[in-house]
DNA sequence: CCCTGCTAATCCACG
DNA sequence: ATTAGCAGGG
């Protein structure tokens, strides 16, 4: 092969192989930092080159975020676009808006997040008469996703489970999947079920499908589960032009039903596979690279495989513990503002963590220094609740079959239809055979409803058709969503509420949602519909535009994928990484470990793990310290500062205790006897004590709360002066004066 | 029917 | 520490 191709000129040799491998199935095992990427572009461009169409090739990817990336350097190498570049959940989500009429459904179906499936949920507790506290909405909603990842139907699933809590949630499937289905929703994990039915089931389908597309490309294989493994199979089956990229050391989703086997699975399913190992890391100093290693070289179930470097050791990896958050985020704060004033780019500083409620402190602490960061992932906007309301409206206006989009506007604004008014709505449109949306637009069947009742369902039934006489096709997203504000009256209501409540800025949100219409207009285009298609998949991470320079504060998770010079990753401590619930779930630490393992090989430059002796949890001070996973880093090229404490004894932080009266509680030591907590002058406090603190005064018991018993109990003081006090009685300090 | 104030639950990760 | 959800008064 001619080595000044532009194509490989500035490929290895195993990068080259990749490129070259264009047919058959290949099997790219690349490790952190060794020009996947590139790899994966350049084998793309080179398919082009060699004729293939670019719509006939397509490539998945993690995020949007890689997706964007990739598109954006294929159409740099070929200049030229259209390969088919997305998400999972994006290929399906637009496979199935063409494909659904085939089975009779709509297109314009729409595509429910977590709150709204939790929302559905409820409605089938309601009508399984069970106890939303007692059965969890999310919780059932877990179970249905592993049956989900699984491919099996509700009736398998409820042929499966005989158990208890198993059965129920079985139970739950089935009602759940029939609401779905009747509201003409799909929730995340359905766009890949229905479209793997339906390729599986429709050969008219698959067929069209295995002509269009030619050459499939998989990134970060390592996390697909087992459906998205088999869409991938089925899609390139007639070819066998499936090349898969991944890396089990960094298979960090297992909770969301990514398997590693499927690396097993693909070799057996493809013996003829060329396997190209990328090995060599490009990204990291040889200090960083060597600690991430070291740590992963500890987990036993692992092919053995060492990422070569060429580059210089580099500053040392630098261990640090404090003594508590606060600490831990100023120091962070500080060095990173430190090295912004020597010059290093903002966008180039990261700070991971593993669970998102530990950014709050070291946002605080950059906020403080008036250093600029942004939050990456995550769902805040897209969660808001004036965000989530216009999406409901304008779901509505797509859908409307879609119950819970609708439960959420019809009284918002609040216009005279609450629960009970909604109720007797339901109970007509029962009566008359019609669904209660129809029914809401149909002014001459809400005569019957009582005086008030019929005022505002006439009123509302009269909005829809204003909205609908407004609503053009093709004049763009924004002008109506702007129209839809004002007809509905939502801007004015949403103003006083925002204002009431204490906000600055109460369209800021509103704005935000209506420049990514404005964007959607102007360069995609197209219905509503897709609209609302694409911004379902969306999360901030794809919002963020690009607003100038500012350190970068995500998870762990999050992080996979991404590069920065400066990297530091705090609260690295028991319990937290790992992290206590994945030892409750009887997962073993071995993807903690990866997880950790990730965040430390997206360091070029610098990288710093913190961690704190004391961590504040639900408001409360609780002893962490450092993580055992701390000690696998081995000495070389490792500087540790603060960090010569005996770790802790590996108790679970979390461990459940049960209490006299056999009540269930957490907490991170075993409950003191009664006995020892009777003789204890505070036991005789009540409800209507007085009593003394040392920094509030005197006070008067309001209320005994929690769930815990004895002076683990909360306990409510109003102390003169009218300040009201929340403390847990053991350590509140408080002395009884009666 | 709407608003207020109190209570209980929350925080493991993602599209 | 924050917030969603709920009971009780206007």
């Amino acid at each position: 092969m001619d080595a000044h191709d532009p194509l490989l000129a500035s490929l290895n040799p195993e990068q080259r192989t990749a490129v070259l491998a264009l047919h058959g199935p290949v099997l790219m095992v690349a490790g952190a930092g060794s020009g996947k990427t590139r790899a994966i572009t350049h084998r793309i461009a080179m398919l082009i080159r060699e004729g293939v169409a670019p719509s006939a090739i397509l490539a998945v990817t993690f995020t949007n975020k890689a997706a964007r990336e990739m598109r954006a350097r294929v159409e740099q190498l070929v200049g030229r676009g259209g390969v088919r570049v997305g998400t999972f959940h994006g290929f399906c989500a637009s496979f199935l808006r063409e494909e659904f009429p085939v089975i009779g459904r709509s297109g314009d179906f729409t595509i429910y997040d977590e709150s709204d499936s939790v929302a559905l949920m409820k409605k089938v507790l309601a009508e399984m008469k069970l106890d939303p506290t007692q059965n969890r909405p999310a919780d059932l909603l877990r179970s249905i996703g592993r049956w989900k990842d699984k491919f099996l139907t509700p009736a398998e699933a409820v042929q499966a489970s005989t158990f208890g809590s198993e059965a129920v949630a079985a139970r739950a499937y089935v009602l759940f999947d029939a609401m779905m289905l009747k509201a003409n929703a799909c929730s995340f994990d359905d766009l890949m079920v229905q479209a793997l039915r339906l390729l599986l089931d429709h050969e008219v389908v698959r067929q069209r499908w295995q002509r269009r597309i030619t050459h499939v490309l998989v990134d970060e294989f390592q996390d697909t589960n087992p459906i998205q493994y088999a869409l991938v199979r089925t899609l390139s089956a007639a070819t066998g032009n499936l090349c898969v990229t991944g890396d089990q050391d960094q298979s960090i989703y297992s909770w969301r039903g990514a398997d590693p086997s499927n690396f097993d699975n693909f070799l057996s399913d493809h013996p003829t596979a060329r396997i190209v190992k990328l090995e060599q890391n490009y990204r990291s100093s040889a200090n960083i690279l060597g600690a991430a290693s070291r740590l992963i070289a500890h987990n036993k179930r692992r092919i053995p495989k060492t990422l070569r470097t060429e580059a210089a050791p580099g500053e040392p990896v630098r261990v640090v513990v404090f003594n508590d958050d606060q600490e831990e985020a100023a120091a962070v704060a500080d060095s990173a503002q430190r090295a912004v004033q020597e010059g290093a780019d903002p966008n180039e500083i990261a700070v991971f963590y593993r669970t998102n409620s530990l950014s709050l402190p070291v946002e605080r602490a950059l906020m403080a220094r008036g250093v600029r960061y942004r939050v990456v992932g995550g769902l805040e906007f897209f969660a808001r609740a004036e965000v989530k309301d216009l999406i409901a409206w304008l779901r509505w206006m797509v859908n409307r079959q879609d119950t819970v989009s609708f439960e959420r506007i019809i009284n918002t604004p609040p216009r005279g239809l609450g629960d009970t008014a909604v109720e007797r709505m339901e109970a007509l449109a029962l009566e008359r055979g019609m669904a209660l949306p129809q029914l809401a637009a149909n002014a001459a069947a809400l005569a019957t409803l009582p005086e008030r009742t019929r005022k505002s369902a006439l009123a509302f039934c009269k909005l829809i058709g204003v909205l609908e006489a407004s609503f053009q096709e093709g004049r763009g997203v924004r002008p109506f969503a702007e129209e839809l504000l004002e007809q509905t009256g939502y801007s004015g209501w949403w103003a006083t509420k925002a204002t009431k409540a204490g906000s600055l800025d109460p369209f800021g949100n509103i704005g935000q949602f209506l420049t990514l219409a404005a964007e959607f207009d102007s360069t995609r285009g197209g219905t509503l519909a897709d609209f609302l298609a694409d911004i379902s998949l969306l999360t901030d991470l794809d919002r963020t535009v690009d607003d100038g320079p500012a350190v970068n504060l995500m998870t762990l998770h999050t992080s996979k994928g991404l590069e920065f010079d400066h990297v530091f990753i705090v609260g690295v401590d028991y319990s937290i990484l790992p992290h206590v619930w994945a030892e409750l779930e009887s997962r073993d630490d071995e993807e903690e470990r990866r997880l950790l393992h990730v965040g430390m090989t997206r360091a070029r430059e610098r990288l710093v793990l913190c961690a704190a002796q004391l961590r504040s949890r639900f408001g409360q001070t609780v002893v962490t310290g450092p993580s055992a996973l701390l000690d696998e880093l081995g000495r070389d090229g490792v500087e540790r500062f603060g960090d010569e404490a005996p770790r802790r004894d590996p108790r679970p932080f979390r461990q459940r205790w049960r209490d006299a009266d056999g009540d269930e509680w957490a907490g991170i030591d075993a409950p003191v006897g009664d006995d020892d907590d009777e003789a204890h002058p505070l036991a005789q406090l009540r409800e209507g004590s007085r009593v003394f603190h040392a920094d509030w005064g005197c006070g008067e018991v309001t209320g005994l709360r929690g769930a815990a018993r004895g002076l683990d109990r909360k306990v409510v003081v109003l102390f003169d002066g009218n300040q009201r006090r929340t403390l847990i009685l053991r350590h509140s300090g408080l002395t009884l004066l009666d």
